[in-house]
DNA sequence: ACTGAAATCTCGCGATG
DNA sequence: CATCGCGAGATTTCAGT
């Protein structure tokens, strides 16, 4: 399962995380290698799990996703049933973009990206129905200043 | 600067989105149309900005990233200058993966993803001594149920 | 594990209906 | 606005070292 990641891979993890449409021609020069042996860590690297999904990132606001809402949930119930619900009704939604199980006061932490403010409270509303949350706090986003996925990889 | 986006652009984006490695004819087969179309829309929509960086999701348990916290921040300070300096501490620092300026009891929030929690403080440390801020709330995620950049496009 | 090169496929664009 | 086609260049595979 695990895969000893060396220098030279990270060095091609950060070049495909800055921009994946590079050629491997392009990828290998500036790791200092040459094509087929970057070919080859690469496709380890996918079977192994560590690179994953190819994607673009997309400007939410001209797509009208204009609201992002964190919220902070509290539950009373920890039984593991409630907890598979909660999960699942968290991965069918694909407004939300981000469910974190904390530690601590917070149970759960949601990202919510949703076109306007009607939107999420249908979806608020939609949640609590499929399942009993003890205490909701929603954090209304007015500024994206920054967002990345990127991991900060060092050389 | 704004475009307009009809049905097709959408299923485009979606498919983009979805897996950015799959070839212009396998889009256009999918989306119903065929190549040169497909590939000028792209081409329009990445000069609009609304098609951004293509990147690679990659496992960061698997690279050693092993803490993530969301970071709530007060602050008694609304000038222009300080806000100036905190934005800019913030676009710096690579660890912090997001930072939305939020409307409310709550200034900011951060999603902050470290390799341990020494590294967090470190940039907790760092972060204080850059900037005054009134009061600090880290969240720890114990277990990220899910994670994806992508927007809930609806063809 | 790297190199070099061959076979195959895709891109990007222009010509054409 | 869609289809076809082509040449440059990329991807992927495979031998050799």
């Amino acid at each position: 399962m695990s895969v000893r990641i060396d220098a030279t891979d990270r060095k091609i993890l950060i070049e495909l995380q800055r921009d994946a449409s590079q050629s491997l021609d392009e990828i290998a020069r500036q790791v200092g290698s040459s094509k087929t042996p970057v070919w080859n860590r690469i496709r380890k690297m996918r079977e192994a799990g560590v690179i994953g999904r190819q994607t673009v990132e997309l400007d939410a606001q001209a797509l009208g996703f204009e609201a992002c809402f964190f919220v902070l949930i509290r539950t009373s119930e920890h039984e593991a049933d409630w907890q598979a619900a909660f999960l699942r009704a968290l991965k069918e939604r694909p407004e939300v973009q981000e469910a974190h199980r904390l530690a601590g006061d917070i149970d759960y932490i949601l990202k919510v990206r949703v076109k306007n403010a009607r939107a999420y409270d249908a979806f608020y509303q939609a949640l609590i129905s499929e399942v009993r949350v003890y205490n909701v706090t929603a954090l209304l986003s007015m500024e994206e200043i920054k967002s990345t996925g990127a991991l900060p990889l060092e050389a």
